[in-house]
DNA sequence: GCCTGAGCTTGACACTTGTCAAGAGATGTT
DNA sequence: AACATCTCTTGACAAGTGTCAAGCTCAGGC
């Protein structure tokens, strides 16, 4: 044993297939996304996410080398597709009102299909707080994250012809704690908060610019 | 047994010292808070929270149905010293200037001060969406942090002679967005962050009004 | 046909958790 | 002094945790 098992995180030394190892992390991921989604990340155990998988509870440890890394992983894999959720938009505006309606709408639907992710995302920024070695991720996360936010601002500035009054820092702590907020509201009443949500957005982004 | 233990949310139907059983409660509050504050909500266990008390881990039983309400009478007890924080502020400012100064050096100081507690209540505000028994504390808390936010930023409003530009719900959410990312920052970071978030709130409280 | 090793399952381990019952001390009333 | 009740400690329980070792299954190479 010891050197026969893949070591993980170093990877199989394996033949053919160069990436079957990685298709099933991604699949296990996949799992746990929806587990820890539902549970969030303290009560979601791994006999929980196997469960949800087509596997038993042995493999994640076949596969990475403990919860922490699965976890990590996991958000990574799934942040990796969301940072260009609004990038359509920022593309294909072609006036402030009509970016400020497609950012608004985008926002609201991304509460109304993904709201287990994204509570999912804030509980592990949160736990990062408390757990050092989450930290790091999280961070380089919340970077892409601003950065994704930002380009919706400042194209808004460039399309209304003034600059923008806040920084990338600023407006992306605004915005999200605006959606954090109407997260939250979601949990206890639901899609009538959506509404409110685009109307703040309305409100807010005009402000955001000179 | 059973009915001779005071059945604790009935209180005791006991005699003179009207309140010592619920100085207790506060007593065990507090030393709940300091380890939750440290460890988060799902790592603090009960043994841990009596090992930073005076008593033993059976207590909490005798004061408490079980660990949800000892939790959430410890944030209801620590909020409830925490949402006159910034009255000073509103009080004794008389000018837009001095109030937005005020406030900045208040927001700063209580990350400095307090950065474990209000981990702690993002954290549970988190926890919320995932266990429906915290719900309600949380939405009922959240909702004083808003009317307090929402009486500093009126009073500026009246300082400066304009009217909001937005309502209370979007300034809150606004306002704890940039909070807490400095909560965040000020994990990783430390001191350096704390100008960061004076700098930003000088910059948005003026949009806040028309 | 046998062997090897990757992929996966099973079952166990050491440990922690919330909970609670039994009972010891303390306190104060009668 | 005796009693009852409050207060608190101790020790146990069952359930659940992450982790990991042993071994089963099966495809591919000799």
């Amino acid at each position: 044993m010891v050197a026969v098992t893949p070591t993980n995180t170093s990877r199989r030394a394996a033949p053919r297939p160069v990436d079957k190892f990685d298709r099933r992390r991604d699949e296990l991921a996949e799992s746990a996304l929806t587990t820890l989604g539902e549970l969030g990340y303290a009560r979601a155990s791994l006999r929980e996410i196997a469960g949800n998988s087509p596997f038993s509870h042995g493999v994640v440890h076949y596969y990475f080398d403990d919860k922490l890394e699965l976890v990590i992983y996991s958000i990574r894999y799934y942040k990796a597709r969301c940072v260009t959720r609004y990038d359509a938009v920022v593309r294909d505006s072609t006036s402030p009102a009509e970016l400020v309606e497609a950012f608004a709408a985008k926002l609201a639907q991304t509460i109304r299909d993904e709201a287990p992710m994204h509570r999912l995302w804030y509980d592990l920024r949160i736990q990062s707080m408390f757990e050092e070695p989450l930290r790091e991720a999280i961070t380089e996360i919340d970077g892409t994250l601003q950065a994704m936010i930002w380009r919706v601002v400042d194209r808004y500035a460039t399309l209304s012809g003034r600059p923008p009054s806040v920084n990338a820092s600023a407006a992306y702590g605004m915005l999200d704690g605006l959606f954090q907020q109407a997260l939250l509201a979601y949990a206890t009443l639901g899609d009538e908060v959506l509404d409110g949500l685009a109307t703040q957005v309305r409100a807010v982004l005009p402000l955001l610019v000179r």
